[in-house]
DNA sequence: CAAAAATGTAACAAAGTTATAAAATAGAGA
DNA sequence: TCTCTATTTTATAACTTTGTTACATTTTTG
């Protein structure tokens, strides 16, 4: 029974760590849990583990702990796991291809129902079941199939345009690992910008910092 | 001349943000640029712009901006863009393989020295000129050649093992695509657990979101 | 030389995190 | 079965960090 209220960005973006570290305990066997040893694995602080979990209701019972597998359940639902999203990729080169190979869409409530590349070479093999179209034949299929989410992986000249004819297919969530960033401009619209290489860079940083404290 | 406070790590996540867009700029030949503009461009205010460049010291001129190439360098400083890291990738597999060919490695300050699986089917192969060794050749390659980061794309399972290998082989930055979670044990380490399916479980999230808000 | 534009800093506000007091439960032992 | 104690959550309060707004100062431009 979620609360309503409105949850920051920041706790949403724990959640599917929590989520996964759940689901580890719930294959393991494991049938209850306390926020203090939750904390120990994930290196959260149990404070805020309880205050993130209590945003959404209170899972948990005192003297007793939380339930393995009706929180990891419950987070599930929250995250919308358990309602299905129609996905397609577009760009399947060398990323795109691997990234959808990789993901598990199936168990994270997701479902890819196309893909789709300029490359006449590639065009017609198949990731996963699912044939790679070209990018022309987009805007039918999307009027038949009404995918709600795109995994955009073509070059960064490419995006900008492909963002907007996306949108106008009825694209609402994107999910983007191309250098563009795609900013929020439509209202109706949601932006995962990935940009694998950022991360590296704060590693890099990081890394710099650590060696001058020694 | 870089102050030498410690900057938040809010901050530090944006700084590759910054380096983008500026590349972008630069390359556009753009000579100069105010902090309201690039606010405009990149979604952020102008002040926290101004606020997080001046974390590592005054780059603006007052009535006049920032100089693009000049600020581009700086921020590529601080990120330490201009001192090379010796990189290798361990488990070589598909997403392993698309991420080392996809990074722009030397634009970044990293070099792919090294590729290692256990898969004998592609031992021996190339990626972007960098030979794929077994793991088991690990150890050898490490006490010769030195990397001090490790892009980690191994199964679940064997991850746990292989970071405190990896570490005992003088690896400090783990770049971490696994499934399983790093936890910083190690003091000197320095640890981006890059997770791609918590990004597409958010976006799953603010969709549902953004519909009960119709 | 004056008006406009832009930064850097200080004051303020909001958000996030940690700690603590109160309430509830489980589990052991009589 | 009942009672008591240790455990653990919940709710709330204190604290810390982060982000925003406002403004004085400086520089450019016409």
């Amino acid at each position: 029974m979620p609360k309503s209220n409105n949850i920051s960005m920041s706790v949403i973006k724990r959640m599917p760590r929590y989520y996964r570290f759940l689901g580890k305990l719930k294959d393991d066997g494991v049938i209850r849990i306390s926020s203090r040893e939750l904390s120990k694995m994930m290196g959260f602080t149990a404070s805020q583990i309880r205050q993130d979990l209590n945003c959404f209701g209170g899972f948990g019972q005192q003297g007793y702990g939380y339930n393995v597998e009706q929180l990891y359940e419950e987070i599930g639902a929250i995250l919308g796991v358990d309602t299905t999203l129609n996905v397609i990729l577009v760009g399947a080169g060398n990323l795109g291809h691997a990234i959808a190979s990789h993901m598990e869409f199936e168990r994270r409530g997701f479902k890819l129902i196309g893909a789709f590349d300029e490359n006449p070479k590639i065009i017609g093999n198949k990731i996963k079941n699912t044939e790679i179209y070209a990018v022309s034949s987009l805007a039918d299929f999307c009027a038949h199939h009404k995918p709600t989410v795109a995994i955009v992986c073509v070059p960064t000249k490419a995006a900008a345009k492909l963002v907007e004819q996306l949108y106008n297919c009825g694209i609402r969530g994107f999910w983007n690992y191309s250098h563009y960033d795609i900013l929020s401009v439509y209202p109706d619209t949601v932006v995962e910008n990935v940009h694998l290489s950022d991360s590296l860079l704060t590693l890099s940083y990081q890394l710099k910092c650590s060696e001058s404290e020694e």
